[in-house]
DNA sequence: GTCTATATTTCGATAGAC
DNA sequence: GTCTATCGAAATATAGAC
């Protein structure tokens, strides 16, 4: 079922070479790194050449960009919602919840952009972008607000990074706890830190 | 002062050339990222030609052994003294004081890992170094002991991603804050995690 | 859409003079 | 200890056939 290049997804059984081709890289670019990762390699993985990457995306970067929106929304809509009103130690424990709950849901894409940090900032300098309004850049903002109190956002930033690692650092030694029962936990860590 | 080619650090005025071109690819790796910054940008900024690095470093990866090096110790007495023994949540408290402290007097080189995991990784697998024994390896060792409560391990990793974050996450924005302030509110975090 | 070339560039590394 | 000059490898990217 192609139309226009674009596949449609019949119960998760198609997927566009261009998906296929975001999956494998996002693996590669997770084990080796955006920059040890050649595109022969990619290619090579998905049974064509390098070539073909060509007819599907016009750089490498171009295939970093497509994986950092993937990224982009995550939260997205949470950290915009929270918006331009005063952060309070409760909406982020909210926020929270419903980052961990995607973050459990999509392990490798934030694993992806934990391990290439520079590579994806990289990104931003090029467009001159002003603002970028990922969740990265969301998440200073909101840290750098003055109306809040400076220890209500340290423990913002440190109740934040206590999922993150409650999810990462271990690499897989806590893959073999359920999910609802790490994010039962991890609920349990955020409202220690902002209760 | 020169000996051997190691000058005496008198006030830390004189650094050996060699901890200068250290110094300026820790700045230049933390900014672009270690792959993407040239020997020749890091021999510009010093005012000399890229061969001329040669002389004191046998290869670009040297320069990164060596910053791993600079790493490598902080924390390493620390958790080898927890080493065999069943880790508790007091001892991993305690741990977490001494480790607050030397991140926050050492925040380059931390930062320096943390935006270049990828780069650090290939350091490892290179030398088949069996266990390689730095901080992360030896996180995760402690991260997945089975003797140990999970609940207790996941808010071992949680408050040690605190602190992270907690100096880390916010970029400058905690920079106004003065380290005994920022240590004694990470205090205050690690305590409640896992009092 | 994928192939076989090949062009182009960049970078790490070496040789040898000073 | 630093220089100039150059090598060789690898990677991105392009051209054009099928």
């Amino acid at each position: 079922m192609a139309l226009a290049g674009v596949e449609i997804e019949v119960e998760g059984e198609t997927k566009s070479t261009r998906e296929r081709i975001l999956d494998v890289a996002m693996d590669l670019f997770i084990e080796k790194g955006y920059d040890k990762t050649s595109l022969r390699e990619i290619a090579e993985q998905l049974g064509f050449t390098k070539a073909a990457l060509y007819y599907h995306f016009s750089s490498k970067e171009d295939i970093l960009m497509a994986l950092h929106q993937r990224f982009h929304d995550f939260g997205r809509e949470a950290l915009e919602e929270l918006g331009q009103q005063v952060p309070t130690k409760a909406k982020w424990a909210d926020l929270l919840d419903s980052v961990i709950e995607q973050m459990l849901a999509n392990r490798k894409i934030f694993l992806l952009h934990e391990r290439n940090q520079a590579a994806f900032e990289g990104l931003h300098n090029e467009e001159h972008d002003a603002d970028h309004d990922d969740l990265q850049a969301q998440l200073k903002r909101v840290l750098s607000d003055a109306r809040v109190d400076v220890e209500d956002r340290v423990r913002m930033a440190a109740s934040f990074g206590a999922i993150i690692a409650g999810i990462f650092l271990a690499g897989d030694a806590f893959d073999a706890i359920p999910s609802p029962q790490l994010r039962s936990m991890l609920e349990g860590v955020v409202t220690d830190l902002l209760r």
